[in-house]
DNA sequence: TTGTGCGATCTTACGTCGTATGATTACCTT
DNA sequence: AAGGTAATCATACGACGTAAGATCGCACAA
């Protein structure tokens, strides 16, 4: 055994920060107990002292990420004017955590209930939506309607992964164009306007849209 | 060995369905490959003479789920009148499979690609909207919008599942009514016009909400 | 009738996972 | 030096996905 003035003292901290690294590297099903023990230069049964179980250990890489969305959200740009700007710019931060963890959607909406962290978000937003006139039914509403944004919106709908491949035939193109014509001239460039708005998707542009609609819609709801 | 009279034959979709039966019962976690064999009264090897893999038996319950959707949406109402309506039911129509199916939306987030099957409900969708005067660069972004809002609000972001626990005590209450006033007020009765409207969370309402300001917002960007 | 071929199913086995149990270590106190 | 305690490890078990090959049952040819 490594004496302890070798090697860091193992810790609940330690073990989820590994778990992070490995889910952000290797994707969440590299998260293992005995990777982890490796990633740490422990056994795989070391970490029961500091972690209940693996489903606990889960919870803890939740609230690891929605605990980096608090702080990258805890001050608010000195120059921003307005609810809406305030809470649409929380929302894109938000959302860039979740890019920096693809992850981290799936396990969060796992949980049987929400880490303790996630309340300060809550509080924030519900505090900055009253301030602003919102009752507190509507606040409520704004919660769900934006959580479940920055939650599932995160992966794409069409296209795998990248849009590198292109996974389509000439004769499956030909096909699609009888039965699917709406798709096809969704996928097809220089048919509408814009080049094909199906295999240019900006996923960003997308939800800053999207999210817009929202913010605008929560806006009249307020009156 | 019993004779193959007395028990019906394996097939892909014998598998499907009594895997989708399993999940429905006991969770996404109970899909396995010894349990479904037990449930078809099989060995669990015997699977994979109708299923590649796992994985690909992950995707077909995704396939099987959307298909209900396909299903369930195929026919548009009689008296509906206008894409808002049209659109709106088959949400709230795809909405109520995945919650006959809690399991699905996460199965369904976490593969590759989208099923073969989801072009249907896109090529209907964007035929509804393109007809009702939209762009195809708007119907591509209302594909986001909705799916993302079908696929991310099943969720509750509150509560463990239901509300029957009374899960704060009196001390915590008051410890939170200092640290979270704003959260203490939405979670308490008859501090603002309704009930409190955090411990009766009806996802419908909310979901249904969210949706019309989702519908509104793209009827104004049709313009 | 007796092969014979083949599609469908089963047996066995391997590596990996989470984790229960109890031993073992390192270090502090006296 | 002795003993106690917190931290770490070794071993083991059952469940999982699945590779490899054996075995079954039946249709058809001789």
């Amino acid at each position: 055994m490594i004496p302890a003035t070798v090697r860091q003292p193992l810790s609940r901290e330690r073990i989820l920060v590994a778990a992070v690294g490995l889910a952000d590297a290797y994707g969440i099903s590299a998260v293992t107990m005995r990777r982890i023990g490796e990633a740490l230069d422990c056994e795989a049964m070391s970490l029961y002292y500091y972690v209940e179980s693996k489903g606990a250990l889960v919870a803890g890489l939740a609230e690891q990420v929605i605990g980096e969305v608090v702080a990258a959200t805890a001050a608010d740009p000195p120059g921003a004017t307005g609810w809406r700007e305030l809470v649409l710019g929380r929302c894109l931060l938000a959302r860039s955590v979740m890019l920096r963890h693809p992850w981290a959607p799936q396990v969060i909406m796992s949980l049987p209930e929400a880490p303790t962290v996630t309340y300060a978000i809550y509080e924030q937003l519900v505090g900055t939506l009253v301030d602003a006139g919102f009752t507190y039914e509507l606040a409520h509403r704004a919660i769900h309607a934006l959580g479940s944004m920055v939650l599932g919106f995160t992966q794409e709908l069409f296209e795998p992964a990248d849009g590198s491949a292109p996974t389509m035939t000439v004769d499956q193109m030909q096909a699609m164009t009888e039965t699917m014509p709406h798709l096809a001239a969704l996928a097809t460039p220089d048919i509408h306007g814009t080049e094909g708005s199906l295999s240019t998707c900006d996923t960003q542009a997308e939800f800053e849209f999207t999210l817009g609609l929202l913010l605008d819609g929560l806006d009249r709801a307020r009156a």
